[in-house]
DNA sequence: GTAGGGTTAG
């Protein structure tokens, strides 16, 4: 039956009238699409297992990763299925999935899941939870407006936190950031208390986009408003003073955050290691990269690789470069392979065939140049 | 146990 739908997928495929009758790109196409194939039936799979649907990480990955290929119809493949399992009548199961269809902006499909909800889920909708997805779905669409006011209107609810936080996020990204800034004096006169989470989303697009004393303004307010910094408060703004070339206030804000009992993550120790790779201090790359090693609450992981390995080869020397390599090559996520041929081609400018080929072979790359 | 919150560079 799979064999004999796929077959007329790819039938399908052959029929449609193609814009590049270039052969060769023909059959790229319907590799892809095979692979495309491939990520749905395995994701369906893995989908009848209870566990595998309590994990919010391989949903988003795989709706992600269909949506950005442009791959809709898969994304609701995907979606769909999941409505025979039990877990539909769960609300915050269904919640999740509308979330989905938001991230890969497909705003239909979100609405209708909402509206299927009394049924699917077998209580009435709007316990506190449910009608959080549609504005959050908004926010992927990046219509404030409409998350914070049209859609609660629409559904006879007070927006929460959630739903400012939801819309604050659409305005950021729409580079609205007074409107999102105003949302907080909203938010005090109807009495929804902002948390960390609104924080750290607004701090880090106010910092992120360069807007340093506006960040900082943010800061204050959250502080004055009580709100206790979380670490990616903390990160958010150690991003800013970074971006601002502020380093030793980005490392004074570390320490003070391990003074408050915050243990820093793989993302505060990245900014660091981004901030001094860029000023060129290879010192402070060294310490940093050697602390984010010895940490008990932060691992090396593909960004600091990515930009650890170019910053060896240029500024420190193949050594390290091919010690971080090889550090990196246990972790999900591989190096680009340019970025691994450059490593081994410095080897060989160094005459060091062996350690080029052993190179090449943990990443599985071909070396008969070598 | 359950919502809304990060980066990379060519």
């Amino acid at each position: 039956m799979e064999k004999a739908s796929s077959a007329c997928r790819r039938l399908r495929h052959l029929l449609l009238p193609k814009r590049k009758p270039d052969s060769v790109v023909a059959v790229a196409t319907s590799n892809t699409q095979a692979k495309f194939q491939n990520v749905v039936e395995k994701f369906k799979k893995l989908s009848n297992s209870g566990g595998f649907r309590a994990q919010r990480a391989p949903y988003k990955a795989a709706v992600r990763r269909l949506s950005r290929a442009g791959h809709f119809s898969h994304v609701e493949d995907i979606l769909q299925h999941q409505k025979q399992y039990e877990s539909i009548k769960n609300e915050h199961f269904t919640a999740r999935l509308i979330h989905l269809y938001g991230q890969a902006k497909m705003l239909d499909h979100a609405l209708q899941l909402f509206d299927e909800m009394p049924k699917l889920t077998a209580r009435a909708p709007f316990s506190p939870s449910t009608p959080s997805s549609p504005p959050a779905s908004l926010a992927e669409l990046r219509q404030g407006d409409r998350a914070v006011r049209e859609l609660p209107a629409k559904l006879s609810i007070e927006p929460n936190a959630i739903t400012y936080t939801s819309a604050m996020k659409a305005f950021c990204k729409t580079g609205s950031f007074d409107d999102a800034v105003s949302l907080l004096d909203e938010m005090a006169a109807k009495g929804v208390g902002p948390d960390a989470v609104t924080f750290s989303l607004l701090l880090g697009e106010l910092y992120h986009s360069g807007r340093y004393l506006e960040g900082e303004n943010a800061w204050n307010l959250m502080r004055e408003k009580g709100v206790d910094p979380d670490v990616r408060c903390y990160n958010s703004r150690v991003q800013g003073m970074v971006s601002e070339k502020k380093m030793w206030e980005a490392v004074a804000l570390v320490r003070e955050m391990e003074q408050k009992g915050l243990r820093p993550n793989s993302y505060t120790y990245n900014v660091l290691i981004k901030g001094f790779v860029d000023e060129g201090n290879v010192e402070e790359v060294k310490n940093w990269y050697a602390a984010l090693q010895e940490s008990s609450s932060a691992a090396p992981d593909i960004f600091t690789y990515l930009r650890l390995v170019p910053f060896a080869l240029d500024c420190i020397g193949v050594d390290l470069a091919l010690e971080l390599c090889k550090n990196s090559a246990g972790l999900k996520k591989k190096l680009p392979v340019a970025m691994v041929r450059r490593v081994s081609d410095e080897l060989l400018k160094h005459s060091r065939v062996e350690d080029a080929k052993h190179l090449l072979h943990l990443y599985t790359l071909p070396h008969s140049q070598a």
